[in-house]
DNA sequence: CGTCTATTTGAGTTAGCTCAACCGTCGTGG
DNA sequence: CCACGACGGTTGAGCTAACTCAAATAGACG
């Protein structure tokens, strides 16, 4: 289980990154590759890279010290991971999937790049992006009942990677129940029982566990503002 | 109310920032006043401003359709508000106090500010920043106790501000049960019986309605990390 | 085919919610 | 100056959404 497996079950992930690091540019960025299951980073490793996320998925989150777990984000292609306002990582960041990755390398005492106002730019921008979208998140989190967060969750991964054919929307659960559950503050049994419930509705078809089929997107869509 | 009281109550944002700007510097940036009760801006005006708050305490907050409300940050002197990374605001902002601030007028069509690349760099810092403590709040919401909620939130107050005389440590609470109640995502029922509780249990005192006294400091950050 | 793990389903519990009454403070107007 | 109403906060009683614990099921993989 991911919420109580201890750090140290992985290899650090210093190693790891310089296990699948393929140099890319010799220059301020590099292309690296990182297979399922295995971390970017995690809380309290030295802020050495930005990962700007090519292909694949990646999860953050923090967890507490008796266990329990919240997950931060999900990261897919175009996101990125391991933004930090000093030179620490917040949180710790794992592949879900096989992950292709370009890391910017950071000035350790600084928390912008020098010599790279265009990337900084960009940052700020995405930063700026990312507080919009966390603050979306915070009402998730903060008001809405189980049936809510999840068909907004739903809906947030098919606008985002939806597969449309002539009626339905498929697309793929890189992340397990679990994960599902720590990400919307409810538990796994709770995600299992209203995933039952909007298949019951005939709201999504689940064809494997981890493949979803939006049947009516504009049910989801009312069940995600109310109740 | 605050939760279910029209944006149009209060004057269009922009009037209430033309009618208390002293103009400071005629530069980038200049000085604003703004009174108790009044908003700065509005989810989905221009985002013409970034709001660096210098004296007294902002709340920043989003409605949902049918009332709901979150709290998203009460801003201190330090903290800036109105970040965007579009156009528009996607939040209300209001002041819990007679505030200060100093308004950076930003290029409409650009998130960043135009030959300003320190400030630009302040800004990603400050964003970075906020992005960090976002994510702590996200466990707030989505993995504690109401009591583990209020005990952290005094705690974070009571750090920032709380003014400390030989044994304990006492600080204002400039917003009202309810704003406590959205920004920890309960209700305002629950907020005062875990206040009252913490009361009985001699961790706080409240000389009046919005100010508290910190008795037991340490009592108060362990009930902050377990129930 | 058997084992391991993720997921689903069921049954009972509870933390926090809703609804309702009450209290205290403060501002207004007779 | 006092009565009254409004409003924010507290307290009580009962309810319910989501949790916990437990058992059954279903894939995945050697």
């Amino acid at each position: 289980m991911y919420v109580t497996s201890p750090v140290s079950f992985f290899e650090n992930s210093q190693a790891v990154c310089a296990r699948f690091i393929n140099e890319g540019n010799a220059g301020h960025s590099h292309i690296s590759h990182v297979p399922t299951g295995h971390r970017l980073f995690c809380d309290g490793d030295d802020a050495n890279y930005i990962y700007e996320i090519m292909e694949g998925v990646v999860r953050t989150s923090k967890l507490l010290s008796d266990g329990r777990r919240q997950v931060l984000s999900f990261g897919y292609p175009g996101d990125i991971a391991g933004l930090s306002h000093d030179h620490f990582y917040h949180s710790d960041c794992e592949a879900l999937s096989s992950v292709t990755l370009r890391l910017h390398h950071k000035n350790a005492f600084n928390v912008s790049f020098e010599n790279e106002p265009d990337f900084n730019n960009e940052l700020l921008k995405y930063a700026a992006a990312e507080v919009n979208n966390m603050q979306e998140h915070f009402i998730m989190l903060g008001r809405k009942s189980a049936t809510e967060k999840v068909a907004s969750f739903l809906i947030t991964l098919m606008d985002r990677v939806g597969q449309k054919d002539e009626c339905n929307t498929c697309f793929e659960l890189p992340m397990c129940r679990s994960d599902i559950a720590d990400f919307l503050g409810l538990t796994i049994e709770t995600i299992s029982r209203t995933l039952t419930k909007l298949r019951a509705e005939g709201v999504i078809e689940l064809p494997k566990k981890q493949q979803v089929l939006v049947c009516k997107p504009s049910a989801l869509r009312a069940m995600a503002e109310r109740n």
